[in-house]
DNA sequence: CGGCGCATTGAAGGAGTTCAAGGTATGTGG
DNA sequence: CCACATACCTTGAACTCCTTCAATGCGCCG
């Protein structure tokens, strides 16, 4: 149910406007004065607060100004409710942050579509979670239109990498994210003994390394290119403007990273229990799932085994020994360096 | 720099009121009609919008409908300017949803400050990310007021569950959060074998089962008391009401699960290539930096050896065995099946 | 053609799991 | 309050799966 809080000084007026409100269907509550009329809001969380300016121990600018101090009622709309309708008036009480300046006498019906206008805008922010989403980019579709990409593509500087040549390392500081135009990227961690464990692999249309620049830390993985990669370069600021100037996008955004994390947990079972022979194959579906999103027949793996290892989370000999056995039992083929799966469902379903 | 989009049929206004912005230290977009403005609008993706009434080719109240139509200007302040100056052409300009309504003619001063303020509630929802949160408490906190816990407290259903009760299962489907008042909960995975992968431990004061509301999936794990537990449920319309009515609250949450998917990259990379031995020190340190948290001396590790092992990722026995060791070296003391930590720092940097 | 990088195969070794059995704490019912 | 059951902890010994080390093979490029 909506809450509506209406702090108003005149008994009168205050019973005919919640008579009003409560026929519209509207929760109401309400304060004879400012003070009260804060409590109230910190008590009840109202959608939307309907104010007097003149009242008795806090008038209505000071309500309102408390109302923009306290973080958890800053996005409540609030509108000015008064007898005063002079343009200075009207323009001092806009100007204090009010949404709306609605002056006495007023219809009933005015006030209504005021208020349900402001509910309206209020609204646009808290539209439910969205699954289904392929990739960051679409954040950026949403945002800034479809030409961003585009844009992206012409306008910005193009950095190049040649194959291993490391983009980002751990510990540095980040100060903008990528945006990979073309090629592959690897993102890994190393343990004491030196050995590399892949924990992200990115592809053309992928953005890079905004886990940082969002916890505001270093970072904690180093990226190597696997191929000649090609990278646009987004300044932080503007990653910040992106995120931050539309909440649907944030919540896509917050969607991602909560699918980001369900995989890292299911990665962690497989790596902690699974045997090698259910690493690897789960390893090959995997990738088949990222790179061949169209089921094309044709499609091959073609990654080093090493990365491939480093991937699974076991050694290249192993990983390649395994990788024989498959092919033994006519799940896989080997092609030179190239892996095709020639059956899917069996690797899938692989027992322990 | 902040970008302005000024929509005006008449070159001299528009001139005029162009080098005011441009004094005032503004990049000034302009367009002689509706759809120019439009057009600019997608183009320039400005901070705020200036928008005349009557223009030809597209009025005003056109431009409005269409901005409030593209989800990626919805978020654009819009402020109406225009002779119509009678009390109704106010109120059908603000009903429209513009965001403010100022009368020509009006002085520059009163133009700036509507554009600043407009600016600056628009501003609320950009704030950079900020580090440091302790908990998802901390949200409710900054949204609702500290009272909401407390709240919380008193009002809602408490459900009781005994120790090892299951709370929700993989498979099932989310309709609500908990709030733990007492007592501790696990989640955790089995892989085909069945064995149990802890991958998330939570105390007094802790959220859970918000994953997967958020991805509008079923849960991907399991919950079970740890311990006799009592907890408050948050339906899912509240959740989402939480979780959307402040942005800043969003930016906060963000941050949370940025952070647990470096938690968990960084797990992978434990489990996957580490010693027995570094696993073990590893989940020591762990424990008690989560429990710990005013490094209190007689601090002390109370979980079953299953339990313990099943957070490593190592076999009770061999857990077991670790822990013998580690006394022997007189890192950590055992007092029943308390473990207490003697030399935090050497564990923290075993070597594998 | 020779050197380099990567892939493959063989054999040895070991770290950690598993199975089995005994020990200790905790609680319950007579 | 004791006896008994149950759940949890600990230790021993065998075994196995995977890693490691080492040698060889293969293909590519200057």
């Amino acid at each position: 149910m909506t809450k509506i809080l209406l702090v108003e000084d005149n008994p009168e007026v205050r019973e005919n406007m919640t008579e009003i409100l409560e026929l519209a269907g509207y929760e109401v509550f309400t304060a004879p004065n400012g003070k009260e009329g804060i409590d109230a809001a910190i008590r009840e969380h109202p959608n939307l607060i309907l104010c007097d300016i003149m009242m008795p121990v806090l008038d209505g600018y000071g309500v309102l100004h408390m109302v923009q101090k306290e973080a958890q009622l800053q996005s409540i709309p609030f509108i000015f409710l008064t007898a005063k309708s002079e343009r200075n008036e009207i323009r001092k009480g806009m100007e204090a942050g009010a949404d709306d300046y609605i002056t006495k006498p007023f219809d009933s019906i005015e006030l209504l579509n005021a208020i349900e206008m402001r509910l309206k805008k209020a609204e646009l922010l808290k539209q439910p979670f969205q699954g289904n989403l392929e990739g960051v980019n679409e954040l950026i579709a949403v945002s800034y239109g479809r030409d961003y990409l585009e844009e992206l593509r012409k306008d910005r500087n193009i950095n190049r990498y040649k194959k291993k040549q490391i983009i980002y390392s751990e510990g540095n500081h980040p100060s903008r994210i990528y945006y990979i135009q073309k090629g592959k990227v690897k993102t890994f961690k190393r343990n004491d003994d030196g050995k590399e464990l892949i924990v992200g692999l990115y592809a053309e249309g992928d953005f890079l390394g905004y886990l940082p620049l969002m916890e505001g830390r270093t970072y904690r993985e180093t990226a190597e290119a696997m191929e000649d990669v090609e990278l646009s370069i987004i300044p932080r600021s503007e990653f910040e403007e992106l995120i931050g100037s539309n909440p649907m996008v944030m919540k896509k955004f917050m969607t991602i990273l909560a699918r980001n994390i369900e995989e890292k947990a299911e990665q962690l079972l497989a790596v902690a229990y699974n045997s090698l022979r259910k690493k690897v194959a789960d390893t090959l579906v995997t990738l088949n799932r990222k790179y061949n999103r169209d089921h094309d027949e044709s499609f091959h793996i073609d990654l080093s085994r090493e990365n491939l290892a480093a991937i699974a989370g076991v050694a290249k000999e192993s990983l390649i020994r395994m990788l024989s056995e498959l092919k033994e039992e006519h799940l896989i083929n080997l092609e030179g360096r190239k892996i095709r799966i020639l059956n899917y469902a069996k690797l899938e379903d692989m027992f322990n």
